[in-house]
DNA sequence: AATGAATGAGCATTCATTCAT
DNA sequence: TATGAATGAATGCTCATTCAT
């Protein structure tokens, strides 16, 4: 059940509080990555004495880790959901896109820790928790792909595997420019400084690329 | 000529020590991140004392921006050759894949420092820098499509400047998937341990991809 | 009350080791100036870690303008205390002398890290602090000396703020000259080895030298 | 006829380059003290590099302990020329008071430079170069004073060592007054803000306050 | 269990001094 | 003799972690 990167205790305060660490640990480390965050702040910003903390938190880097593993569940809940239902291939991408809009506005700070964690430093220690993620993932994208193309639905001469990565790419690009200041600002030059208000635009041009990708016309 | 972040007294130095210290640098950074890169580890690399690396860059963020500006031109000249020939998109498009795919592999360290700048702490910063080849490269790829649409070579119901981010980003993650550790073991989930050795298959399936997204049929 | 150069925590340690940190202090700096001062050494020689002298000064610059302050504060209370009195102004001179004698002696440190604060580099964020004290003396010595001037104590040819000024320079080397090792020279070379020990002659020579200039015959 | 402090090379560049460094050493260190003091920007002032500095003093020390032996020379010259002149006591003091008025206002720096050289940090080293002229001074004022005792020119009652001490105390502050910014401000709340522009009254007022403590009346 | 003061290793940066040219 | 690039020891300050209360 425990993740292992917090201690027993950290179950054994109450929710309100345990929700406040993880929140100040989550904006802390989005804001400044994983060196430059303090853990004295963290401990301020959540209204609890450093002490506390590391009765919570082996070190720095199990704080860390776990929140990273809160932000990877939360994503997979919300993806697993839709992936798994079973609509027809093309709404199930539409509504991923529409999810991926929402929740990275709701949760901005998860997906600027995403990105911070593929950066070099962490990525052994944090392969771990995100690999499973990607495992699961990766395979609900290429059987919902295979099966469409069983289906005869989809054009029959791609290789499942690396259209399900390309998808992804898409998505994880998508995220990142609702919510990093530098592919923000990077989407806004390739698309005009207005994109941010123009999620239908994005979303049905996205579902045009991705459709032309993979259906037969 | 200078960009600025350097000082004149780093031209003045061989070509052969200058090379040594953008690479101890590039190493370090792209290694460390940036607030746990040590100036100190980066002399030592360079067989350089510490003294003269500053004699050469103002502080830790000059040099910083300094290979920042190095790797950006770097890439941007590899880019730019291809774009602004004169083949059709569809060749291009190609040549930029298999490009994308040589200068990576070559260049890994600088596509790391590229997924580490991109992380909150420096972004704006290095923007200053990268919004020009962004800008380039945005602008390129609108106007060959643009060019593509109206002779009629690919459908007219798309958003150039949508299209061309989407392209942007299958392409920025390609180039993750080949140097970025994080990426590169998503990569292999997605497609399989030897991904890496199947250059042609990974290009060829992308090309695909994208054809089907751009090109009637 | 707190002058602004500390922070709260300083005001929560023990008395005695507020103490050391202070006397410490003012060793350091009044033996090396305040560039040369070493912060690392302020806190071995006053048992406490640099963490936290960090917890209690801001920095370098602050922990030396507390003990300037205090400094101050120190001696202005000797001399308040005198000035205040309602003795003739005769009486008070002598007072002042002999005070001096007894509080430079006993506070050697303070009154060379007075000397060193007169000089350039640091005189403009010391001269807050120094100015209030400069002030309080200026204004004290010459209504001392106007109200002697219109009791037709003392000549009534003077200019009052001129001859407050001229007399408080003779103090001002006074100090100097029983604290700090190159007036202490200078006087032996002027006055003979053994003036250190001949504090009642200074003192009544001073006063003689004073009283001539001041009052009628 | 070498003062010892700098090596014989410095006497074999032209006199104007000889002055140049002078000038430049004297300018630094009066301004920042010899700690922060920096030998590399004194050679860029005076236009020399730093090799040749080092071919002609042997070390930080030894350059600042020339200019200071320059700046005594020069001070000296001043003094022993007046008070070695065989004019009346009263009016010797009184072209001392003038001629410190003006010397001072044109030797700011090394007027700096000796309140700089009375702090602790260097006391030792530089004794041994001021020594000498305060020597010379001690001496001369203290058998200037006998001499007019003797004459029956002024009170009989008083120990001519001290009075010299304290005369020259007097005269060391009003140098001090006239060129460091922490004596500057303080005079200026003795007297006034237009205390500077005052010459005359100063000098007049002084010449009161010692005469009165000096002369028979 | 909770606190938060205390610790001290670690790193960016400066600058007196050297020495090859 | 003159140069100025190169050196690296030294120091202010930060912050993860500990531990007495």
């Amino acid at each position: 059940m425990n993740s292992g990167f917090y201690k027993d205790t950290f179950m054994k305060i109450s929710e309100e509080k345990r929700q406040r660490i993880l929140d100040a640990a989550i904006a802390e480390f989005s804001e400044h990555g994983f060196d430059s965050a303090n853990i004295n702040t963290i401990a301020q910003r959540s209204d609890v004495s450093v002490g506390s903390l590391y009765k919570y938190f082996e070190n720095k880097e199990n704080l860390f880790l776990a929140i990273v593993h809160v932000g990877v569940e939360k994503l997979k809940a919300v993806l697993e959901d839709i992936i798994k239902s079973d609509e027809k291939l093309e709404s199930r991408i539409e509504k991923i896109i529409k999810a991926i809009q929402v929740h990275t506005r709701e949760n901005v700070h998860l997906t600027k820790l995403y990105n911070e964690m593929t950066t070099e430093n962490r990525s052994s220690l944090v392969w771990k928790i995100v690999s499973d993620m990607e495992n699961a993932t990766a395979g609900l994208y290429a059987s919902m792909i295979k099966e469409a193309k069983e289906a005869g639905y989809i054009r029959s001469d791609i290789n499942e595997n690396l259209f399900a990565f390309y998808l992804d790419n898409l998505f994880i690009m998508l995220q990142f420019s609702y919510a990093c200041e530098y592919y923000k600002e990077r989407m806004k030059i390739f698309v005009g400084e207005d994109v941010v208000n123009r999620d239908e635009l994005v979303a049905e041009q996205l579902m045009k690329f991705i459709k032309g990708a993979f259906f037969l016309k």
